[in-house]
DNA sequence: CTAATAGATGACTATTTGGTAAAGTAAAGT
DNA sequence: ACTTTACTTTACCAAATAGTCATCTATTAG
């Protein structure tokens, strides 16, 4: 009952974006509600502020992201193929997001986290709470390659904090350079952390 | 001749500061004034803008980091031991300025690069110019330990890259996190990416 | 058809902010 | 002493911004 309206998705959608391409502090109300196309009583109506929406944009763009990572790190195949192609995967959205927006744009999570995380303690527990749920996808897929033999024994908790940070590090650079082929070191220095030759090839698609 | 001043210098280090424990995009040209002390009618006398300013004060701080860069680089150690002590420093110095400042606070120019970089191009291109002469320091280090046979011939560019990332990455998280133990994980990290079994022990002090 | 509900709209206010300019003041040159 | 130079100070303006509110409109339940 009552009028229908997705006013409060527009304000999402839009809200991720411009987090996404600019940042969290060079947006004004105004500037949100004109990429969403909502006037600025529609806002305060869904939002009580630019924090309270931006928080509420982290929970958003996980459950695009989710799906995605899903896939990329599917059971369905072994380990350290599941890394190769996350990896791959990587670098070749990065490309094709470069190619979309114009310039290469990175990880939300972590491009915002360490923006405000002194000054918004509250988007930063919600971006730190992002960026946990993504690394356990790495942690899993360590695992269960040690459990598996497929790389030495070794403390996987600490590989993965190494992997997961040298990971987020590369993505900043590559943003920060404009240039993807900054991960095409990814593979490589994943090699090293976790102490093998090479990662397995991967088939194409 | 005329009136002496350094209200520049305080303008400087003041935008050191609040860039470091703030952000870019949260300063105004008011709050800034007010932690330089310095009138804002001096602000527009020496800079045209935050940007202007923004810039000037990576080139400050890079004046400020140099030295102790150099001091712990310097070759009158041998290169791993360079490197181990550059990453025991970042452990301890990381400590000390959480300590000073109520906070773990990073790299300040990765911090802004990620914040700025695709909405500010003249501060990104700045930004990169430090972390360009920042990863020179590992190159250096790490060319001469491929040389010495200090550890296995390599891509030393590629290391580099990675090392450097990896090493960005972690103390950023480490400001994300608020939490410096998150550096202990470097000279393992380290290790792995230069295939040796750890690096040098170093002596007290 | 009508009432109740959910949301949309636009006009409005108060504050913050960036930016300017004119008058004032300390230091050094002559 | 006084003039020039280099910087300071204060008051000010215009624009941008956050936030509110009364009124309007669409939707659905009864």
């Amino acid at each position: 009952m009552g009028r229908t309206s997705n006013a409060k998705n527009q304000l999402l959608d839009a809200m991720v974006l411009l987090m996404w391409e600019r940042s969290y502090g060079s947006l004004t109300i105004d500037v949100i509600c004109e990429k969403a196309e909502v006037k600025k009583g529609s806002f305060y109506y869904f939002f009580k502020s630019k924090l309270d929406l931006g928080i509420a944009a982290m929970d958003h763009v996980w459950t695009q992201i989710q799906p995605r990572l899903d896939a990329t790190f599917s059971p369905s195949r072994p380990p350290l193929e599941r890394l190769a192609r996350k990896l791959q995967e990587a670098y070749e959205r990065t490309q094709q997001v470069a190619a979309e927006h114009g310039c290469v744009l990175g990880c939300p999570f972590f491009n915002i986290g360490a923006e405000i995380s002194t000054i918004e303690p509250e988007l930063a527990d919600k971006v730190n709470q992002m960026l946990s749920r993504f690394q356990r996808y790495f942690e899993a897929t360590i695992t269960e390659a040690v459990a598996n033999g497929d790389i030495p024994e070794m403390d996987t908790k600490e590989a993965t904090r190494i992997l997961f940070n040298l990971y987020e590090g590369m993505i900043t650079q590559a943003r920060m350079k404009n240039d993807p082929e900054i991960l095409k070191d990814l593979p490589v220095a994943a090699a090293r952390i976790l102490r093998i030759q090479q990662l397995p090839e991967i088939s194409v698609a």
